[in-house]
DNA sequence: GCGACAG
DNA sequence: ATCTTGTCGC
């Protein structure tokens, strides 16, 4: 349990749309901007995660504004540990709806992911990037407002279908196409476990995204720095922050 | 109209 | 995403 573990100072962040319309023609204006070029990641030392938490069930889940609570670590690949974590803490102002989960997530997030003082060479988002029905998705958001590489990894499909068969094996690979475009990578990351999806999020390639991810990967499912940021973001809310 | 649908 | 204990299996 390396790191420190502190709570952060709200800061303002961008400007965000309330409507799905609105959030609808940002994300078709931003798509064109994604870059997608190759990503050394062999160079990688350190690689930065969020993820979120939502407290109460479905009782208050779908009442707006929610409060949320976003986490964000760093993590050495070298050292295979965390060495910094911080999270904070505030209202969401967007429901859950599919195709729009960043304009729900980014706000906190980005706050969570400014407070981080290391810095990083790529972030993993919990969700997916390019494999999206505009190309936009939550990996692509944050990766463009930051201007860093990003990689998304998410635990189910969003659109697309798996092309062929994925082998039950770790390390068994398939393309995830949409529309006739490879749009992801199904990757086996355990034996006879579900896959995570891996797609380009900002300033990466296909092959280097899921190149990075098997990099990250421990003894789960999921790719370490994420399984971190979970922990740290479902931890603190129960702790009742 | 019906089914799908990241977190 | 969240509510939850034990339990079956490699």
């Amino acid at each position: 349990m390396a790191g420190k573990q502190s709570p952060c100072p709200n800061d303002p962040g961008g400007d965000w749309p309330s409507s799905p319309a609105a959030a609808i023609e940002i994300q078709r204006r931003l798509a064109g901007q994604v870059r997608i070029e190759p990503l050394d990641v062999d160079s990688v030392e350190r690689v930065a995660a969020v993820d979120m938490s939502f407290p109460g069930g479905r009782a208050v889940m779908h009442r707006l504004p929610a409060a949320g609570l976003a986490a964000a670590v760093v993590y050495d690949l070298r050292r295979s540990e965390v060495i910094e974590s911080v999270f904070v803490t505030g209202e969401v102002h967007m429901p859950y709806i599919p195709g729009l989960l960043s304009f729900r997530e980014c706000p906190l997030a980005l706050e969570a992911l400014h407070c981080l003082r290391t810095t990083y060479d790529v972030l993993l988002a919990d969700g997916q990037g390019r494999a999206h029905p505009r190309r936009m998705g939550i990996a692509c958001h944050l990766g463009l407002v930051l201007d860093v590489p990003a990689i998304g990894c998410a635990k189910g499909i969003l659109v697309g279908e798996v092309q062929g068969k994925l082998g039950s094996r770790r390390g068994s690979r398939a393309g995830l196409v949409d529309r006739g475009e490879t749009v992801g990578m199904a990757i086996r990351t355990r034996s006879g476990v579900k896959p995570v999806y891996v797609s380009v999020g900002h300033r990466v390639d296909l092959a280097s995204a899921a190149a990075l991810v098997e990099r990250t990967l421990g003894r789960y499912r999921i790719p370490e720095p994420l399984r971190q940021a979970h922990i740290v973001a479902t931890q603190m809310r129960r702790r009742g922050v």
